[in-house]
DNA sequence: CCTTTCCTGGAGCGCCTGCTCTACTATTGC
DNA sequence: GCAATAGTAGAGCAGGCGCTCCAGGAAAGG
């Protein structure tokens, strides 16, 4: 008998979706042949389907493997004391790769599969509705703790991430600026969660810092 | 001799595009084959190849027709005397085809399509910066007329253009309801122009509607 | 009428695709 | 050392691709 080594089986899928998570972000799923990955990779055909069934499952594991992660930041923003500071948690946990050079091209390759793929549109969605559960209960607490929302609590825990995924389109423009882009995105979120962020001091229209919500 | 019927080809150059429309829109530009458009739109390849000269030069067809359109929009935006009503023009006219079934695939396609096709992505660029620029200008003279924005007139007009691509993006989303998010995004201009969208009415959190801004 | 050009459908070409299959080596348990 | 199986490379296959090319119909000018 020969039993799986599971550490190496993992390391070596690891380096392979490295390696594809590259190519995707550049020519997308359909744009990227299996023999690019295999080149990238430094591997044979053999090899890439022996660790993958097919190529949409590489694309698919690659954003699987973020659920988890996703899922346990969400318990950790829900179980704060201050909503507030939830928000702020799962904002900024979700905004953690926005300088990764990958991350444009990949969001692109996602939003479209999206429309394209069934089956990844359900995974991405199961993604986003515990991402907007979390976010509805902090902004309902917020509600009912007497803070004067904008619109209701669901709208506006859907401009919140739909305010995120926007930033991860919009990390490719040339002159973006991710430490200008999360500092204004968190005075929006002020804003929708109806804190103090409207009451504009002078001289902060040309300062790019000097976020005060905490 | 025999002259060529300018009207009729750009009638059957219009039939072609809307043809082509619909399968990009649901199967991207790599998922259509020019098959699949000489099916849709009941021609030849001959006959589609007689109207463009290459696939991608459909999709870039699609868009690029828009870009006079929007020049005039721009236009009538900045020729407006008081700036809250050019922005507002202009995100009017930005948000016409929110409601099209065919706009989210078609969004998605193009996102993708910008960081993937050099070409398109500076025909895409040149639309973006002229609205950019009306914006911007709207935005400055806001300012300077001692309006309180949040951020530098510059930050605004990309925020601004950008709450209106994710409009468009998230229009493919289940529950999706134009109206509610037309609203909804004004009222969010309306406090990125530093008006009084801020004081929020007691009442208003459950109502799509109300948004005095004009 | 004839000529000239536009317009058209579809056969077909060369190429590339995702994936399978086979033959082989490396590593494990016994 | 032996058997069993994990892991690997790459040739090869069937099918689809974008696009070309050609033969002929339709329509305009003379």
């Amino acid at each position: 008998m020969r039993t799986v080594n599971p550490e190496e089986h993992a390391r070596k899928r690891a380096h392979i979706l490295a390696a594809a998570a590259g190519e995707f972000a550049a020519y997308g799923v359909d744009g990227t042949s299996t023999a690019r990955i295999c080149r990238a990779a430094g591997i044979g055909s053999g090899t890439l389907f022996h660790y993958f069934a097919t190529k949409r499952d590489i694309f698919h594991a690659l954003f699987r493997d973020d659920l988890p992660r996703n899922a346990e930041a969400c318990a950790r923003a829900i179980a704060r004391d201050r909503p507030e500071d939830g928000i702020r948690l799962l904002v900024d946990h979700l905004l953690t790769d926005l300088a990764d050079p990958l991350v444009p091209g990949l969001a692109a390759a996602a939003v479209f599969q999206v429309n394209r793929d069934e089956e990844f549109a359900r995974l991405i969605m199961a993604d986003t509705a515990q991402v907007r559960s979390a976010l509805e209960t902090l902004t309902t607490r917020l509600a009912a703790a007497g803070r004067p929302l904008p619109f209701p609590p669901g709208r506006v825990a859907a401009w919140i991430q739909g305010l995120l995924d926007a930033a991860y389109l919009s990390a490719g423009e040339p002159d973006f600026d991710p430490a200008t882009h999360t500092a204004e995105l968190r005075r929006l979120v002020g804003w929708l969660t109806g804190g103090d962020a409207s009451a504009t001091p002078p001289g902060t229209r040309t300062s790019p810092q000097g976020d005060p919500t905490r």
